[in-house]
RNA sequence: GGGUGAUUAGCUCAGUUGGUUAGAGCGCAUCCCUGAUAAGGAUGAGGUCGGUGGUUCGACUCCACUAUCACCCA
């Protein structure tokens, strides 16, 4: 016996109880040590921050890892599923700022810096119980219990080991990071800071000359908005196509970009002197606009750039490598001089006597004055843009260089691209398109970060020498250096670390750590190794799982995760750190706009677990759209989820435990042997195993949306077409071989598709396979389905002619509904026969076994094949206007009207048929036809109705009649049973009374037999009074009829 | 401003290397079936495949431009 099986069941509920069985039974455990040993299927698991609330985002990409986890896992692979937590980084401290209120480093430095990094250690964790709950809930396998965690000693030492890898090999260099900058915080800002403070303002713009070298006359003319920045100016740059113009204006030449001549010199006369391209003019020298700052390198030439435009300006753009992005890197790329003659105030210092001391934007207006004195002003006016203004103080932001620490990345950009070429990512663009792009125009990882939570740069700097640098790999490394090296262990933080002072193995004097923490994406990109706290520790663990075969998250990591571990992988190991990449699409609410808790536009994820489970939450990420795009998350799409998938697969399990339990079918003891298997048994096992090498096939390739779509399918087919045949062999009284050929049937199909679905719909395929998986020749139940192996495909059992077949038929059935419903005959009046016509004959044959399927679903008496329907059709004859016109006038339309009305064609006009000549007297004038009078055209026969392939002989005998009659009959006393609610096997007494046409019914004792088998009636009597109220009458073509059932003892 | 992706029925999505009449599901309408029954099935309506231009005998598909949306980066 089976479980009784809920009609509508609460999914919420059960996965609920599915959720204590596996915590009972251990199941999660058992699995993962299961396959320990066998073939690994490796993943890394991305660190979430657990310092926000998880949303549906979240939950896309934990049930994304989780699909190929289980699938793989079932497959036979051996799959850790370690967990990690990202702890570091600026948004933990703003997040405790926030909660501290308190607001920047001042700040901070005030309240104390051990005790701030205790409150972020303690805020890391503060929505670790959300980010379970939801883990678990969402059914995602994965060891809580023993994650890797960013801030560990353990796991901070690994990160050292490889910053102290590029140290040795003279990677990590300090450096420039051009900022923005709050001049009165004195504090860079974030992107999103910045975000936040634009406003539209109007500063000057000037244009300038910059004479060439050994010729007075000709200058450059260069535009700028931050004439401040001019002093710092080391260079212009060009664009290498560009179309330049030297132009005589007055009594001078110019030099800028043909394109903006109309602009800048507007109604003013010029004359073109000479053309360049921008090219031409590379390496051409300046004389420099200031000498307050003597620059050390070669500087004062025009270079070439790819990010000049002629939008704006002069088509030339200024070059101040400290107070730009572009201008730093261009600084870089041709070793130009760095000239900052500002503070971090932004106040110009000593040097630059006239303004030193002054705020830069305030000197503007001096510095301009000043050159308009010189001559070297061309123009100024003012410009409308939008600038940049911090948030919390409002003053104007200064883009500014910083010290920084960086990675030299370019140095193995080769490498990267090469690991990158060797990933499957999915999809693929990424590789050419959002990654490729991205490490095309690598520019080198600034790593540190002025701030305090975060891993701490491990170089200490020699307090004589600061060219002496020390980079330790470990706490027992730094102690081994250490002049004041605690007792007990040490927490690698800061202020704890910064307390340590080492010798400086060079020259013996004090070092002093460099005050930096490290940007938190290095943390993360460093947990390949640093899970494990290699090398430290756990040599061969690492060996063995790295790299991983499958990450997946989503496609913001491209930047972020994705490329900090291809960095940290292609130097450390030249290799990739990962074979496959499923790149995630965003989540986005129902109207297709980003998810946002401020505008709270999306579903609260308890409120989808207990309304819809788990199940169906996840299901819609894998069915509704392929994973990489982005994903609208509806509450009609979790509904149709439910009502298209869910509860059709539903159906047919609790159809099938129904009529299992009535007739006490027990698998092992029923199984049967393939000859007892029926066509439509053959059929549904050779879909099943057709559908499985699809599953596997796309799972195998991480495809998992045709897999998902494929068990939908599956599905439905079994449904809609597998159950919907066979419900009679169901119900049927005798228990033959048919019988449970049919049960075992269809009970191997339930466990298969619960087998296929378990990686899918954890909870919905446990519970339907720990009520109907029992051991059997053909298999084994496991405690769990998550324990049993992922279904093969057995290729003795597919027979894609067969497939072929039934596919045919069932096309054959929709075209004979649509052909009864076009003219409005009711399947329950049975016909004499169908026609099929076959346009090859190879499908004859195959669909011979399935006939009966044909002629029941239609209701249909027998099958004919035929190769044309020209013998379904008549014949009928139609004036040809264009002849019959000028012959006869307006004679026509009465002929028309003869033809019109003349209903057998070929009995009337055998001679036009025959010879083509045709002679008839039409309203008392003869007419006579020749040949191409009149045209022939074929229409159906009255009594048949023709279609495509399938035509249906309309003709109804006295015995079909009788026999659509005793059908209806039945359909009604159906009725009354269900109405009445009687139990399906209930036996019942027929009283009936009825007119003339009716009795022929009753009285027939095949059709009497019929309409009491159909209806489990023991008597069948004419017993009825008229009178009776309790009666139900009705009204058979025309005819009454009263009938009244009662419950037989 | 640059890059990437998307745009096909009212909604959510398919559409293989270019090839007859562009397909599903939901919703809608009509009908059917009814011992899976608060289910199920069929039929139908609904499309200038975002727009413009090009390549081709032929374009939803390839190319160019363009519009809108999203993401990433400046």
């Amino acid at each position: 016996m089976f479980d009784k099986v809920e009609k509508n069941p609460d999914f919420a509920k059960l996965e609920l109880k599915v959720l204590e069985k596996w915590e009972q039974n251990d199941i999660m455990k058992r699995s993962m040590e299961q396959h320990r040993g066998a073939d690994k299927f490796t993943f890394y698991e991305g660190p979430p921050t657990a310092n926000g609330m998880p949303h549906p985002g979240h939950v896309l990409t934990r049930v994304m890892k989780d699909v190929f986890l289980r699938y793989r896992s079932m497959r036979g692979f051996d799959v850790l599923r370690k967990a990690g937590w990202d702890t570091h980084g600026l948004p933990v401290e703003i997040a405790v700022e926030k909660e501290l209120g308190i607001d920047g480093k001042a700040d901070i430095e005030k309240f104390g810096v051990a005790e701030f990094i205790a409150k972020c250690r303690e805020s890391v964790f503060k929505y670790e119980k959300e980010w379970r709950k939801m883990t678990e809930r969402v059914g995602f396998w994965v060891d809580l219990d023993d994650p890797y965690v960013t801030c560990q000693n353990n796991y901070i030492e690994s990160v050292w080991w490889i910053l102290k890898r590029y140290w040795d090999e003279g990677l990590l260099y300090k450096g420039h990071k051009v900022v923005p900058q709050c001049p009165s915080c004195e504090t860079a800002q974030s992107s999103h800071e910045i975000a936040q403070g634009y406003r539209e303002v109007e500063d000057p713009s000037v244009f300038v000359r910059m004479r060439v070298k050994g010729s007075p006359d000709t200058s450059f003319l260069v535009w700028t908005t931050t004439p401040w920045t001019l002093i710092s100016n080391v260079a212009i740059a060009l664009g290498a196509g560009l179309d330049y113009a030297k132009v005589k204006y007055k009594d001078e030449y110019l030099i800028l970009a043909e394109g903006r001549l109309p602009a800048v010199f507007g109604e003013e006369n010029y004359e073109v002197a000479e053309r360049y391209k921008g090219a031409d003019l590379e390496g051409t020298e300046y004389e420099p606009l200031y000498t307050f700052c003597a620059p050390e390198k070669k500087a004062h030439y025009a270079i070439l750039g790819d990010f000049v435009t002629i939008e704006d300006g002069t088509g030339i753009v200024h070059i101040a490598p400290a107070f730009g992005e572009d201008d730093y890197q261009v600084g870089i790329k041709f070793d130009l001089p760095f000239l900052q003659p500002v503070d971090t105030k932004g106040r110009f210092t000593s040097e630059v006597t006239p303004w030193a001391g002054l705020f830069v934007k305030d000197a503007d207006a001096g510095i301009i004055e000043e050159l308009r004195e010189r001559g070297i002003l061309y123009r100024s006016e003012g410009y409308v843009h939008t600038y940049p203004f911090c948030w919390r103080c409002h003053s104007p932001i200064v883009y500014y260089a910083r010290h920084s620490w960086f990675i030299r990345t370019t140095a193995y950009k080769d490498t990267m691209l090469e690991v990158n070429d060797s990933i499957n990512w999915i999809p693929e663009h990424i590789r050419k398109g959002r990654m490729g792009d991205f490490l095309e125009n690598n520019i080198d990882w600034a790593v540190s970060r002025d701030r305090y939570w975060g891993t701490p740069l491990n170089l200490w700097i020699c307090e004589a020498d600061e060219s002496h640098v020390l980079s330790v790999d470990s706490a027992a490394d730094l102690k081994a250096h250490a002049l004041d090296y605690p007792d007990g262990e040490l927490d690698l933080h800061r202020p704890y670390v910064d307390a340590i002072h080492c010798k400086c193995p060079q020259c013996g004097a004090r070092m002093s750590r460099t005050p930096e923490v490290i940007d938190c994406w290095l943390d993360s990109g460093a947990m390949p190794v640093a899970q494990w706290h290699y090398p430290h520790e756990n040599k061969d663990v690492f060996d063995s799982l790295f790299p991983a075969d499958f990450i997946t998250e989503a496609i913001d990591q491209t930047r972020g995760w994705f490329y900090s571990l291809m960095a940290i992988s292609s130097f450390l190991f030249k290799k990739s750190p990962f074979k496959s990449c499923l790149v995630l699409g965003h989540v986005l609410a129902e109207d297709g706009s980003k998810m946002s808790k401020h505008l709270g536009n999306y579903l609260d994820m308890d409120v989808v677990f207990d309304r819809f489970g788990a199940d169906a939450f996840r299901w819609v990420f894998y069915r509704d759209n392929n994973p990489w795009l982005p994903t609208r998350f509806s509450e009609r799409a979790l509904e149709e989820a439910h009502k298209n998938f869910f509860l059709t697969l539903w159906n047919i399990y609790s159809f099938f435990v129904i009529y299992a339990n009535i007739d006490e079918f027990e698998p092992a003891e029923h199984e049967v042997g393939a000859d007892a298997l029926d066509a439509s048994d053959r059929w549904a096992l050779s879909r099943l195993n057709s559908a499985v090498a699809l599953i596997k096939e796309n799972m195998d390739a991480f495809q998992v949306t045709p897999a998902a779509r494929a068990i939908e399918a599956l599905v439905d087919d079994i449904s809609n077409w597998y159950v919907r045949r066979c419900r009679p062999r169901f119900w049927k009284s005798e228990k033959d071989d048919d019988k449970w050929a049919a049960y075992s049937t269809l009970r191997e199909i339930l466990v298969t598709i619960s087998k296929l679905l378990a990686p899918f719909a954890p909870f919905t395929a446990e519970v339907i396979y720990s009520n109907l998986a029992r051991d059997t020749k053909r298999d084994k139940a496991e405690d769990s389905v998550h324990l049993a192996a992922f279904p093969e495909p057995d290729s003795s059992l597919i027979n894609a002619g067969l497939e072929e077949a039934m596919e045919f038929v069932r096309d054959l059935c929709n075209e004979g509904r649509s052909l009864r419903n076009k003219k409005q005959v009711k399947v329950r009046q049975p016909l004499q026969r169908i026609f099929i016509r076959l346009k090859e004959g190879k499908l004859r044959d195959g669909i011979a076994p399935l006939k009966d399927m044909l002629t029941d679903e239609l209701n249909i008496r027998d099958i004919a094949f035929i190769d044309s329907f020209d013998d379904l059709m008549c014949v009928s004859l139609k004036p040809n206007y264009k002849k019959l016109g000028p012959k006869y006038g307006k004679d026509l339309k009465a002929i028309e009207e003869y033809f019109k009305t003349l209903e057998d064609h070929a009995g009337a006009c055998p001679s036009y048929f025959n010879d083509g000549r045709l002679d008839v007297e039409i309203g008392g004038s003869k007419f006579e036809f020749v040949e191409g009078d009149l045209e022939q055209v074929k229409t159906p026969s009255p009594d048949y109705l023709v279609g495509e392939t399938v035509a249906l002989d309309m003709r109804l005998t006295p015995e079909l009649i009788r026999a659509g009659r005793a059908r209806e009959l039945v359909h009604k006393i159906q009725n009354l049973r269900k109405e009445m609610d009687l139990d399906y096997a209930a036996r019942i007494n027929i009283a009936y009374s009825c007119g003339p046409d009716l009795n022929e019914i009753f009285g027939d004792p095949a059709l009497a037999e019929y309409i009491m088998k159909e209806t489990l009636a023991v008597s069948l009597d004419c017993l009825l009074q008229d009178a009776d109220a309790d009666a139900a009458r009705f009204d058979i073509d025309g005819v009454a009829c009263g009938v009244k059932l009662s419950v037989s003892n």
